[in-house]
DNA sequence: TTGAAAGCGCTAACAT
DNA sequence: ATGTTAGCGCTTTCAA
């Protein structure tokens, strides 16, 4: 009977109803040329023991893909990029993949160490949000057969797919927002230009607003809030400002309610209750998911043997004027 | 040299290195009994041929577990959901498991689908928040010495570990609030009371504050923001409003909006924003994470052979008045 | 319709 | 210090 802690193979399966192990194996892959009767047993066998088929040794056997993707974002935890891991879920359910999922906290040793560990689980391929700025370590792999799509970052080093965003177009429709507003002194706070988004959305920003104040390297919503407050501590203070991310938006929505400055905010992401806000704050909006489920579209035609030269699509963000 | 398309195996780098398999292996899992010539042949015979060791192959081999965790969840999209997966992961990350996830969008058969695929994998555990509420489908893998801790909503027909939150206290807590903020007329808007966490909040409330009037079955945005609107439209509005959760907060804050009313709402589940917004929104707050974390906690112990009764922690909740 | 034998890539247990 | 053999649970190949 069902023995604790001991799980049934198809051999234990076979001897239970009386027949091969190949037998087994047919009535559990529904292959053809097992009769009516001889099924019945092999169900019941199973049923009685709760037998159930180890997917990884018939992987490994069978040659065959694990049917597993493998995705490395910055935070699971973070809005942002768990809405682009269901954008990826989505589309690898569709698929009837699984997936495996890993955050590399934006440190690049990380993202590299659960990069390898998905391909040592040999997974189909390989969904990453970069954290790092090179990309060789996964040379062997992409060489041996492994596919890698890049997210919102184009990869460093190598030739790979990506799917981004058109930073560089969301920020300049920000600047045109704020300048159609009438501002006369516009300021943008944006993050580390070593990062490759936040440099588009500089570059953007600054081929519509020239003589704009920008503030860099303002990665998280402490630092926004702070330089923020340095702006609106001005002699003269902007009266417009660009945030080229949510959490600098979360700072600066801070600043200006502890400094009672009235000042028009134009955020890259948007904010689920930027309706309900006492200040009002436009965004650069688009839809993370799509970046996800994109990636993983391109990723399964790799995995299907497509070897066109890798491509890069840029996906749309729209302005949200509030 | 390196051939594209085949990965090569343990067999191949002996013979590149001109050893035995064994020896490989020995090299590649530090064992010892290898000298230093020798492991440094294999180890340049690795990098040419970018040899990566196969896990599963392993795992199946050596009967040792697959460093591998299952967690199903209502939807890897939601904050609240992604942050429980957060917490789960740092756990899995300390203890070197990796993670694979899948959303059951609420859907029981779905969550049932996912579990037993992951079973199939070989996870070593199984990490729940329940869609359904009935998980006798399990029975057969508990059995055999699967192992699996729910989060959030107890488990259905059958025993098992829970890591939950005190959902009673916190409603009490809210209406405990109101009362005291010296609301003679106040209401609460619940999910359905067929989900657990919404029953249990629905019954804290009404321990305090028995004549309350209480809309229950209140699942979206929408609908939160339709029955508030409801609501404020009576003869008698109240005046202090409890949310079952954050999707209900944000659908009463819209209708408050919309009809001007000033009302005092206080909502299970913090809002990232609340303290910018034009209505003040108190919040039963509590660490989403942390339940994550406990859960894989539980887990590991039962995983390392903690066999005692089946347990269930429950994590305290805190009201954040404002 | 059914089964026996070989082997996927690796490790355990035993040689040498 | 190194190698040989067997076998994890399954599928493939071939035979009956």
């Amino acid at each position: 009977m069902t023995v604790n802690g001991a799980r049934p193979t198809m051999s234990d399966v076979a001897a239970e109803a009386g027949v091969s192990l190949k037998t087994v194996s047919r009535v559990v892959n529904s292959e053809p040329g097992v009769s009516g009767s001889t099924a019945l047993r092999v169900q019941e066998a199973i049923q009685r023991l709760g037998f159930r088929r180890n997917d990884s040794a018939r992987a490994l056997r069978s040659g065959q893909r694990f049917r597993m993707l493998g995705l490395v974002i910055e935070d699971v935890g973070n809005p942002f990029y768990s809405a682009i891991a269901r954008g990826v879920e989505e589309a690898t359910r569709a698929r009837g993949q699984l997936l495996i999922t890993g955050s590399s906290d934006e440190d690049p040793l990380r993202e590299q160490e659960l990069a390898l560990l998905f391909c040592e689980r040999r997974v189909d391929g390989l969904l990453i949000v970069p954290a790092g700025d090179d990309h060789r370590y996964l040379e062997p792999e992409l060489r041996l057969g492994m596919h890698a799509v890049f997210i919102d970052r184009p990869p460093g080093e190598i030739e790979a797919d990506a799917v981004l965003i058109d930073n560089a177009a969301g920020a300049r429709a920000a600047a045109e927002h704020l300048l159609a507003k009438g501002h006369a002194r516009i300021a943008a706070i944006v993050d580390d230009t070593a990062i490759f988004t936040a440099r588009e959305r500089c570059r953007g920003f600054r081929e519509v607003a020239a003589d704009a104040i920008v503030r860099t390297g303002v990665h998280d919503a402490e630092t926004g809030e702070r330089v923020a407050g340095e702006l609106l501590a001005l002699a003269e203070p902007p009266t417009g400002i660009f945030c080229g991310n949510n959490r600098i938006t979360i700072g600066a929505l801070r600043a200006c309610a502890a400094a009672g400055a009235r000042v028009d905010l134009v955020g890259f992401d948007d904010l689920e209750l930027a309706e309900l806000l006492s200040l009002r704050v436009s965004a650069v909006a688009y839809d993370p998911a799509e970046l996800g489920r994109k990636a993983t579209e391109l990723l399964a035609d790799r995995v299907d043997g497509d070897t066109s030269p890798p491509r890069r699509v840029i996906l749309p963000t729209r302005l949200v004027a509030r």
